[in-house]
DNA sequence: GCCAACGTTGGC
DNA sequence: GCCAACGTTGGC
């Protein structure tokens, strides 16, 4: 039997509106990530993300921008209903559900690090400089992380992968 | 809170 | 299909 390839994604959230310790409060620190309205996120939501995907929660717009801890994806790509809802923050006309135009994953907390990884970090550490997430006017919410950047991560954190 | 970078919309 | 105008993101 051939093991599906795990893949290593980057999610962000203002802590705002919904940090990680608010993902550790939900059910089963089980959350549908809601709220992507932009089309590349749509399509990794929709096309690429599989259930066992490891995913690095990063907190933007605080003074510190950083990752803050892991998860894992629970349930891959399906419509994301807050679009059809007029009195939801992401409402979207244009989308239905007989043609959703958004999706979402699930996604399970698994550890919240006891010691972030900031953004000034990222960008001066050896192997991170060409994340995603380092480089300048980078705005994608949903971006795709290389297994050695999940590692070195890890490291930064003090949270070696088992 | 500012504003550069970027994505989307819509007139033509 | 171009591109100016507009809205949003997110570091600072």
């Amino acid at each position: 039997m051939k093991a599906k390839t795990k893949r290593y994604w980057l999610f962000k959230s203002e802590p705002s509106g919904f940090s990680i310790e608010d993902l550790k409060a939900c059910p089963n620190k089980t959350e549908p990530w809601d709220g992507v309205r932009n089309y590349q996120a749509r399509n990794f939501l929709r096309d690429d993300i599989q259930v066992g995907d490891g995913v690095l929660f990063y907190h933007s717009r605080i003074p510190e921008p950083a990752v803050v801890g892991a998860c894992i994806v629970t349930k891959s790509g399906y419509p994301d209903t807050t679009a059809f809802d007029p009195k939801a923050k992401h409402y979207d006309p244009k989308s239905d559900s007989s043609a959703p135009r958004w999706f979402l994953v699930d996604v399970k907390l698994k550890k919240i690090f006891k010691r972030v990884v900031t953004l000034n970090e990222i960008k001066e550490s050896a192997g991170l400089e060409t994340m995603v997430v380092a480089q300048k006017g980078s705005r994608l919410s949903i971006q795709p992380v290389t297994e050695a950047e999940w590692k070195i991560i890890h490291d930064l954190a003090g949270d070696a992968i088992k």
